[in-house]
DNA sequence: GCAGCCCATGACATCGTTGACGCGCATCGT
DNA sequence: ACGATGCGCGTCAACGATGTCATGGGCTGC
């Protein structure tokens, strides 16, 4: 078209305030236009997920794309509410870290096109593409050094217990007993502590018992922070190493079995990204890797109390 | 219409896969009928930003809305573009912590209805809702602290100097220095220490002078973690001071400025909520207050090095 | 002066949902 | 038996952008 045209319709638009309406657009459009990806997330706040959607959004915003996030607070119910809107929007793909027992109810939008790809925790009844830590070999990392100072007694405490993440680090963790021999581990477990405060709390009825255990493996982020703060102050802190990485755990010297959230976040847009490409294989499945860091807290030895029992 | 017909149309629905297209229902149902708000921050992998959005969006999707965030890394040309994609896809509400120097762009929509909210920094050129930190009073309030410890040399690192909340900061900080009657204060100044790297070098560099200063006052969340590495080890540290909390702070004994981001989100929703729901008033200012919490690294004394000079 | 081309302009159907309306059948109360 | 009411069912015009097609005016080159 010509230029001059061009610059007249433009300055009408202008002094208009005309703005193309994008939503008539897609419409119009078709199904696959929509620039928007849905993430659904436990919560924004912890930074394990605002970090894995920073990495997600910066890769998706190369192409054009953004996201759509909600909190589901670890409630299948609201996960699935949202999951709902999210597809009744037409969005053009869903990354999702489940909290729901299956999938199955996605089944229909899956193979209709749709691409899902699950982070942090796999799908069930469902195969789609999926970006996981590797939860058992880190917790047996963790488990495996702890032993290896000399404990025997290791205060065990973790999130939800029908979390995937849970009960992956568990089996890791309880693999590492079973090679150094420690039976009764299982004892010195606390299970649902999905906050700060119920994990302080819970570190500290496990200090309270006798015997008192020597070290302790705190799950998740939030369980270490809570950690941390039982244990300020104490005369002989038990070791303790913790999985994921907290901020300023360098500087504290706290040993954790750490990853890359922000890792998680790009290869879930690239497989997501691959979909939308239209490439067709069957799902993927990346791993993330875990790395123990021994920054001190880890390395602590068991003290005086007893170490000859169990 | 009767119970039988409804279910035997679900039944059909269900077999068929039907699912409501949203955006078809949006555009008929017209302009404000969207459930989504846009959200433009710096960098959602910050907690700062990622607290904030967890408080607006858990206040948010009570009415049912959604969040749409894009994070700007303090560009304002993305900034831009990243609003003008939102208004496009015709969102219910902006909320932004804007890193551009006016925003007499968005008068046009705002005239038309469009409520805007702005965050951690207020708009210029334009009179919409604003919800800010009390930076002049906080800043303030580290300064006179740290003078009241006895210190007259303060490292003091900052963030982007065109940033209101950084120039808010630093003029609550000049107030403190000129009642405490310290006058060179500016020489011992760094600014643009956007990273936590960066910050780190920024705080060795200012330890390195001789006379080195006594004190730090780190003007943000990022810029206290670099300051916390650097210090590391150090025989004699400096005080220390540092605006946003950070976590681990109460563990590691940093005297910080803090507030609650969560709750500064939830007001920018509220404001936002009164306007969808047809308020008129004038644009309102909501001030989030700061304090001073002292946990050992502010109090420190100065060093014997020289407390006698300027 | 005429064929050939460029381009402005207008008409139209389409995307899927919604709200309004009309028709016709069945049921109910009086 | 009559009107009133409830309900299933079909038709139609929007919402705003977009892609196609036809029309016709203005220009160039021969």
């Amino acid at each position: 078209m010509a230029p001059e045209t061009r610059s007249r319709v433009r300055d009408a638009a202008d002094q208009l305030g005309y703005r193309l309406n994008g939503v008539a657009r897609e419409l119009r459009r078709g199904a696959s236009t929509s620039t928007l990806v849905g993430l659904l997330i436990g919560d924004l706040a912890n930074p394990f997920y605002s970090r894995l959607a920073g990495g997600l959004e910066r890769e998706l915003r190369m192409r054009g794309l953004q996201l759509i996030t909600a909190s589901t607070d670890e409630d299948p119910e609201w996960e699935r509410r949202l999951a709902d809107a999210l597809l009744e929007r037409r969005v053009r793909g869903l990354v999702i870290a489940s909290t729901a027992v299956e999938h199955a109810h996605f089944a229909a939008e899956h193979r209709h096109g749709i691409p899902f790809v699950f982070v942090d925790r796999p799908p069930v009844a469902l195969a789609a593409d999926t970006v996981l830590l590797d939860n058992h070999h880190g917790a047996l990392q963790a488990g495996a050094h702890l032993c290896a100072v000399g404990h025997r007694r290791i205060g065990v405490v973790g999130d939800l217990s029908r979390l995937s993440t849970h009960r992956d680090r568990l089996d890791g963790f309880a693999e590492a007993m079973r090679v150094a021999g420690v039976v009764n581990w299982a004892d010195y477990l606390v299970e649902n502590a999905h906050d700060v405060a119920t994990a302080e709390r819970a570190v500290l009825g496990l200090l309270g018992r006798t015997p008192a255990p020597t070290a302790l493996f705190t799950m998740n982020n939030r369980i270490t922070l809570g950690a941390l703060r039982a244990l300020r102050g104490h005369p002989a802190p038990p070791a303790l190493v913790g999985f994921d990485e907290v901020d300023l755990g360098d500087v504290l010297g706290v040993s954790v079995v750490a990853h890359d959230p922000e890792d998680m976040g790009r290869q879930a847009a690239r497989l997501l990204l691959d979909r939308i490409d239209g490439h067709r294989e069957p799902a993927r499945q990346v791993v993330i890797p875990t790395r123990l860091l021994a920054r001190g807290s880890g390395e602590r030895p068991p003290t005086s109390a007893g170490t000859a029992d169990s």
